[in-house]
DNA sequence: TTATAATTTTAGGCAAAGCTAAACATTAGT
DNA sequence: ACTAATGTTTAGCTTTGCCTAAAATTATAA
């Protein structure tokens, strides 16, 4: 597995968990910041390899061997994610890039290992959720803050959209992983919400409150 | 700084210390497992980038750019050590290849973060000096077992040759960073040793003690 | 000192992974 | 149903880092 392939096989295993179909090249292309023909190429080397299905002018799918591999990917990704953050102390919008170098580090027994250290972790920093070594991936049942009505609680599980302005914003209003969310009101002409965080109350406009994704219970 | 520019500067940074004067096409070949003339390319892309100094037919020499790039890779790669073996509990000879790779990851930030994380660390595993920030390497001021004498006392601080056969040799007899080795006596015709480890009295080679570094105060 | 050996460089190629431009397929609008 | 627009592939080129073979330089040794 070359870094190039590894990239997109996560992309592509990404974008069929996102648009729940085959995957297509200019939507590859976008995502991975190149040209369809780059894509083209790469899709076909990556066929020969049993990684995934092509057929021509239809996009691709992932095979079982090739989810597989992405799953690992995104497993090492989450990891480092949390390594960084648990252990590092970064903050949760710093840690992107450089997961994004240190999930192509080639070591069985180093993952193995790193997952013992950080105390085998289900989910990440964004609280998105870290496959296991078989690449099978836990739950998280979490909805958007958006869908919850007057009265009810959530507790952040992880963002939508992750923009560092986003980020930042939440930040500013002091909530992360594992803040419990208070829904006070909701208007209905615009979908804006009143809520309480911690001492705090204020509103959110619908397209933050479509961003955040929170856990009930 | 490419993934190759890196670990020529890494090797050339080694080979320039080993042996005091300029490197040779050869000598990096051989080190690098790859050819002649594909030093001779690297070395002439490398002069471009005003990292060392190169003179046709006769070696290069790192400028102080080159060195600092150069040290900075190695201070990367001895840092990982570390937390490959006081973290993630690795055995000193089962790190080198892992940190090869973590060598290249590039984040200013995740280094000095790493760096407080160990506890500013000067050596690593294997008793090797870590370059600090600007490059500048703290001198061990170890010497070879061998040169010791009779009832002399020496805390072993690293090894000079690190094939995993001789590492795994020390292992059997308990020698790691730190163990105090006592020297009951000398053998004069063939340089061999009687130390005490421990509770654990026996006889060493020249072989073995002309490769292990050790402190004296 | 001159021939031979060893070392180093140059020239010309190859594979990976990207690009542009042109050709080809599919989809959509009328 | 046909044409226009959009999406995809192919062909051919570039760069990086490596290779082999041949040429050039330096070192060694008779």
């Amino acid at each position: 597995m070359t870094l190039a392939e590894e990239n997109y096989l996560k992309t592509i295993f990404h974008l069929e968990r996102k648009l729940k179909s085959e995957v297509s090249t200019n939507a590859l292309a976008e995502r991975m910041q190149t040209r369809a023909s780059s894509v083209t190429d790469m899709m076909q080397k990556l066929a020969d390899k049993k990684m995934l299905v092509y057929k021509k002018y239809k996009g691709v799918q992932l095979t079982e061997k090739g989810k597989k591999a992405a799953a690992y990917v995104v497993r090492k990704h989450r990891l480092w994610e949390v390594f960084l953050v648990d252990k590092l102390k970064f903050h949760w919008d710093e840690v992107h890039e450089i997961a994004e170098q240190m999930e192509h580090i080639n070591s069985v027994e180093l993952i193995k290992r790193l997952d013992a250290f950080l105390g085998h972790p289900d989910f990440d920093p964004h609280g998105d959720p870290i496959p296991d070594k078989d690449g099978n991936i836990k739950k998280a049942e979490k909805r958007l803050l958006s869908e919850l009505i007057k009265n009810q609680i959530g507790i952040c599980v992880g963002v939508k959209e992750s923009s560092p302005e986003y980020l930042q914003y939440l930040d500013k209003k002091k909530i992360s992983i594992g803040t419990k969310i208070n829904v006070l009101g909701k208007e209905f002409f615009d979908g804006s919400m009143m809520i309480q965080v911690g001492r705090d109350q204020f509103f959110v406009s619908k397209q933050i409150a479509e961003n955040l994704y929170v856990q009930t219970n």
